[in-house]
DNA sequence: TACGTTCATGTAACCGGTTACATCAAGACG
DNA sequence: CGTCTTGATGTAACCGGTTACATGAACGTA
């Protein structure tokens, strides 16, 4: 019952397991008849290789490893196929490691790659690399995504997520909108801190002054800082979220309570999620291309595992997208 | 520069390769002395085992190969959400294999994981499921997710598609709907012609007469079917879309056209993405427990692989949820 | 003291491929 | 006809783990 072995091939072919090796890689030096035999042989017994035991003498897995923090909706499945797009140009497959609870189950689960794929990809904003990698053998290649922390040995893809903020917060004022409260993402996430960063910085350069309500990246933060803004009555007359679905929590608030949404109350998020587009009004936000992401990250490392040169690439800036929450302006 | 081997670590600690692996797994048997030797040894060699060397020697690979069709959005991170939930729970790790062209293309994707899982989770509802598996082992097992066929050697998680769509049309009807049109998914999809079956049965049980324009699950086909539907003026005054996607298209249409959505003209979806909530009428839609449907199907798998009887499930039956779009009625 | 147990440890085969090197037959050439 | 070259094929070591079995020390018993 167990599957054929190359061994068995070899036996039914009659002749040695190098040859059909020879024969199923391609092999040139090996005479037609020789060929026939291997390939009826291998047909007649179902044989398919065990990529396992050939990733072993090969000392190549052709596979890379991937972590992931807990991403939801397009934000994951963008970036996965962007990685999977060129996952299978490269001849790579991918080895799914998710959502893990904390640093230690993380590097845990990186340990268990160890062997078993080529190089990492890891995106994880809330841990520090440092950490993770110091448990790792250091021959494995990786790559970090979107971690913005300086002073890696590991090349980076980066996002600019200040130089964003402030894009956006300079569109909000040009609009204007003047009292511009920002709902920040996680205080561990150091993609959601790079935001405000830059958000401050913006407010700061326009004279204006900051305010932040601290949120989650969770539409229900969106929900409750809506509320809490409409129930201060403060004179805020423009929201930039960390992210869309924080966003959309709010625009939702601001919708139901009668609320201009792009009048008077100026709103834009982060991401372009397909919703953003399509909620009503729609979303002024900031594009990333996630999928780009993804498929830059995926052709590093398959550079690096290749012994080329790795390119090292200079940051990905989002673009700004204007729909209607900003569009009439104040 | 290469990593250490467990014979690195035996030959620092002075003891046998079969001592560090008894101590690096747990094996009682071993001297207290010996473990801290051993122990001592590998973290100075920063020693990491080598995953794919021992699942060879093991005859288990510890993961599960996913192979997915060109799914988007919240659908794929779903259905991974679920999956992965209980892949770490059972200590298998998930190696995917996305979006294939052909079927051949995905034949040779499966081929390749021989010998790197110790099974499958197939979802392919374009792919002819016997076609698919005649080029496999037939030792690895494997399980078939919502592809709706019948006689198949593997075992299946069905998803009831065609009481769905039934339900969605009584639906309709009960609010008063009569002129029900259906926007239909890819011609080759199973679960798009289970969906169709569904609402032809349900229209004839009510005596009505079906009226189906041809879709694909994108936004843009549902587009131009609304457009159609408008252009023609021919009474229609419901539609039932195989997807929300679709659906969404033609919401948008019939929005920006001043249809009333929701009161003349009734508009239903199917699986719920998150939109469908947030959307502006919010979507009549049926509810898929995607993420329950990953979870499921790893629990099953993992159980085929540990030699358990595989638990075959009974189809899932999604639910209805009734919002804006049908909820003025007729 | 001689002998049988028990138990920690070591040796070597095995998982299923790849491949360096050995082997050997056939053809080229003096 | 003998030798050298060429090229197809076979043998066995190796990738890095696990583990059945061999080994031998320590101890109990007569």
């Amino acid at each position: 019952m167990a599957s054929a072995t190359i061994r068995d091939v070899a036996r039914e072919a009659q002749v040695s397991v190098a040859s059909v090796s020879r024969v199923l890689n391609g092999s040139d030096n090996v005479r037609p008849e020789m060929r026939e035999r291997v390939e009826a042989a291998s047909r007649r017994l179902g044989y398919t290789p065990h990529a396992g035991a050939r990733s072993l003498s090969l000392s190549r897995a052709h596979a890379i490893g991937v972590m992931l923090p807990d991403l939801h909706g397009e934000f994951f499945s963008e970036f996965v196929r962007g990685m999977d797009r060129e996952a299978a140009k490269a001849g790579l497959q991918l080895l799914l490691s998710n959502m893990h609870a904390d640093a230690g189950q993380a590097v845990e689960a990186l340990k268990t790659m160890r062997g078993r794929v080529d190089g990492l990809i890891v995106m994880a904003p809330d841990i520090d690399p440092a950490l993770l990698f110091s448990h790792l053998p250091q021959s494995l290649p990786a790559i970090l995504v979107s971690s913005d922390c300086e002073g890696s040995a590991h090349p980076q893809i980066q996002v600019d997520n200040m130089g964003a903020a402030e894009v956006i917060v300079d569109h909000l004022v040009a609009s204007g909108y003047r009292n511009i409260v920002h709902i920040s993402g996680p205080a561990g996430n150091r993609e959601a801190v790079a935001r405000e960063h830059g958000y401050r910085e913006a407010v700061r350069r326009h004279g204006l002054s900051p305010r932040v309500i601290q949120g989650d990246f969770s539409e229900e933060a969106g929900t409750a800082a809506a509320s809490e803004i409409l129930r201060n009555r403060d004179g805020a007359d423009a929201v930039f979220a960390a992210n869309d679905m924080m966003a959309v929590g709010a625009l939702v608030v601001f919708r139901d309570a009668g609320v201009a949404v792009g009048g008077e109350m100026g709103l834009a998020g982060f991401d372009d999620v397909p919703l953003a587009r399509l909620i009503s009004p729609s979303l002024t936000t900031m594009r990333v291309d996630i999928a780009g992401i993804g498929a830059r990250a995926l052709t590093m490392i398959a550079a690096i595992v290749n012994g080329d040169t790795a390119p090292d690439s200079e940051p990905l800036r989002p673009e700004l997208i204007i729909r209607q929450t900003t569009k009439a302006g104040k």
